[in-house]
DNA sequence: CCAATACTTAGCCTATTGCCTAATTATATC
DNA sequence: GATATAATTAGGCAATAGGCTAAGTATTGG
């Protein structure tokens, strides 16, 4: 069984913390340089660092450095692959639901035409 | 700034890892015993035991224990909020682009009216 | 009642996470 | 060219994660 699907781990590790979370809540806003990203949170910068390095790792963000200013952007599209799982699951039970459905009606054909 | 919300927290954790995404998918098919969802894993049971407890932690299934055989049942539901956050991010950055298509049009029409 | 079954608990191990400070490097700015 | 600014690197620390074995507790079937 191949139950590893390497890509969905790395993002939903990265969505699996709140500071994390509110990063790419207000970069959905816009981009913007690390420094002003970090301001808002009570964190050295370095631990603030680490976070951007795991959304990155997640491919949630974008970073480019021009001069001394590194610039993160959101990159959207990176979320899809965890709303496919997602819906998925329901599918997946959905199926499963209409499959006992169609055992029933089979049953019920049975008692019907004895 | 509030950017704590307990429950993303656990839920994404929980999904973080592919044993246990494996495991929400088997039970999307039906619910199953402990033991007849470890048997796919190359894992020790309480190993295994231990992806079952971060899944209920993280509200993703329900076990409910009958004699000396517990039961494991998926909460499609609790995936709702993932779901949701996930559609949130993506209305911010559309509330992003109205805006911006908002200022544009504002400036074409003094443009337009000098 | 005895043994097999189905978990559970306890304890140990290594790697990763999340946070810190201090020191460096690489640009800007005066 | 000196100094401030923006980020980076290095290293340390406690807690959590994810795996293991061994031993314990209920239940159930013979």
């Amino acid at each position: 069984m191949t139950y590893h699907s390497s890509n969905l781990d790395s993002l939903f590790q990265a969505l699996s913390d709140p500071t994390r979370r509110a990063i790419l809540t207000r970069l959905a806003q816009g981009e913007a340089p690390v420094s002003a990203l970090a301001e808002p949170f009570d964190m050295a910068l370095p631990s603030f660092m680490g976070h951007l390095k795991k959304l990155e790792e997640g491919g949630l963000i974008e970073t480019t450095k021009s001069g001394r200013i590194r610039t993160c952007a959101l990159r959207l599209e990176a979320l899809e692959p965890a709303r496919d799982w997602i819906d998925d699951q329901r599918e997946i039970w959905e199926g499963r639901l209409d499959r006992l459905e169609a055992y029933v009606t089979t049953l019920v054909k049975k008692d019907n035409k004895p």
